[in-house]
DNA sequence: GTCTATACTTGGATAGAC
DNA sequence: GTCTATCCAAGTATAGAC
């Protein structure tokens, strides 16, 4: 048999092609931006350090495949547990879950390594916030649709409460990294469901 | 006159550290962690590369004198602008104009800098960090002393609520620098504003 | 104290063998 | 498609002349 550019040959070289995708997640999670070249890369995926550029074309489009990939992972998770959610405690609930999540995976770290990251790489900036957007629009749509009727929502724009949202988020990323303490990250989320009851209270009087 | 290490001599040598350290602040300001080298230093700053080395040992101690020097800045300025501080609505006024110079000069890019450029240099993280408590100190004194004695004072520590507003400064941050636009983050503080009468309402109903 | 020169290291990227 | 070998650029840091 003639070497086949069939699926058993393209299987081989997707597997390399992922396993560049999953080390550059690990090493962007773990040890940051600046850990993230293409010899270390290449060294945890256990491949050569050329492969990088053959797949991929530079170090800055891995790292780029791995936010993308990290993106569609969370947003098809999350997007799921979102259904169903009708209180403003709920909806406290599953942000601390999601954030909890992030934090003990890395994912947040991920996330912020590669915002600012970002302007190490020309180019990258504009790329990295394309990929931002849907996590603001995630977090609109989640607060918009609930608080629209409600007197919040006459005051605050559903996308300037996502945009706070996410930016409260990345900024409770950097200091639980920075200071090596989730728990008082953690405890602001139990201060939020503590608020959460007077807000829904306040939804079921004001609302329609 | 034989060549002394007095007055005249020390002076010029000092203004070569300062030359560094203003320069290791404008690049981080503007160019961010990346591009703040010796060599990019030292060229801003119109003197050799060598010389970073000679006067602070590494580009690390550099890069923390700079901090330093912002830290010290900025606390001067904002403790002064504290006193006469009351209500909540100028509590507001005064983050707003905080987070509006900080954003336009490029110190809370610096900051974010640092505190995510940290992890690229061993040994570093610690003590950034050490400059960073400061800054969660101030904001907690600035608000604690204020909602003590309010409804707020009873569920939220004064000291979890300093580290929301500075992850929520870094957060935004982040955001407005990446999508390049400043005017999302401070529609959020107009906001808080509209909030800030209610809660001095409060604050004049359940104070002592 | 400041400069030039240089040693050493690491990382991006490509060429060419297999 | 994967590997080895290599080029080139950039960075930290030091030695030694001035």
């Amino acid at each position: 048999m003639s070497p086949e550019l069939g699926p058993a040959a393209s299987a081989k070289t997707e597997k390399t092609r992922l396993d560049l995708v999953d080390a550059a997640k690990a090493i962007l999670r773990t040890e940051g931006f600046s850990a993230a070249t293409a010899r270390n890369i290449a060294a945890k995926a256990g491949c050569n350090q050329g492969l990088v550029f053959y797949h991929f074309g530079s170090v800055g489009d891995l790292l780029l495949a791995a936010l993308d990939n990290v993106s569609r992972e969370r947003r098809e998770k999350y997007e799921e547990e979102l259904v169903g959610i009708e209180t403003v405690g709920q909806l406290v609930d599953l942000a601390t879950r999601i954030f909890t999540e992030d934090l003990d995976t890395g994912n947040a770290a991920l996330l912020v390594e590669m915002i600012v990251g970002a302007s190490a790489i020309p180019g990258l900036g504009p790329k990295v916030k394309e990929r931002m957007d849907p996590w603001v629009q995630f977090a609109s749509d989640a607060i918009g649709s609930r608080l629209a009727n409600s007197p919040f929502g006459a005051i605050v724009a559903a996308e300037d409460m996502g945009r706070a949202i996410v930016a409260f988020y990345l900024g409770l990323e950097m200091i639980s990294h920075l200071d090596g303490n989730r728990e008082h990250a953690l405890r602001l989320f139990e201060i939020a469901k503590q608020f959460s009851g007077f807000a829904d209270t306040m939804l079921a009087g004001g609302g329609q």
